[in-house]
DNA sequence: CAAAATTATAGCACTTCTGCTATAACTATT
DNA sequence: AATAGTTATAGCAGAAGTGCTATAATTTTG
């Protein structure tokens, strides 16, 4: 007998908002003269981390956004300044 | 022979931003009169999840927010809008 | 107080994030 | 063009996020 197919997981990736996070990351960082690396050695998270935040290849925890914005020394809410667009309904 | 031991990793769990991150939300919620399955039903988000964001057991990743985000009709920043401390040194 | 509603906790399965290391692909700079 | 500097990609291992389900604890309501 068939065992029921789960449903599958709907994944949680908002790539609009990665996108705009993502160019907001390097708008900061660049504005400030860091180089990825120097952001990653400074803020204690890996090279290869902030590359994936900047190509928006992954959907980052809110610890690793306090944790560049604290180096590049912003409020965190302007990393998050954008708009996303509403629920559509 | 030993083997050489890696340096342990350093969580990325910043409890002090998670914590003002957990209130700002609890406080929108409210302040729209939503339950927190209410907000999860909404947002497509489980029941469970909210919780643990807002009694600060989990980092959750910035799509996360953005669906609550969505759901409560508020800017993104809007529930960063606080100050965490800057780097010491 | 009793019942209902809401919030919090727990365990499991599964997916994904993250660091690490290495390497490739760009981009200046000379 | 060659070199150096910077950014992007890839695979692995381990830690952690997430949904689901159930249940406990707490708060609100009657």
């Amino acid at each position: 007998m068939k065992k029921t197919k789960k449903s599958k997981r709907v994944l949680i990736y908002d790539e609009e908002g990665l996108k705009l996070l993502a160019s907001k990351l390097k708008e900061v960082r660049a504005k400030q003269g860091y180089t990825q690396e120097d952001l990653a050695y400074e803020s204690g998270l890996s090279l290869s981390q902030i590359a994936r935040i900047e190509t928006v290849k992954i959907n980052p925890t809110v610890s690793t956004i306090f944790c560049i914005a604290r180096t590049l020394d912003v409020p965190v809410s302007e990393l998050f300044d954008f708009k996303i667009s509403k629920k559509t309904k």
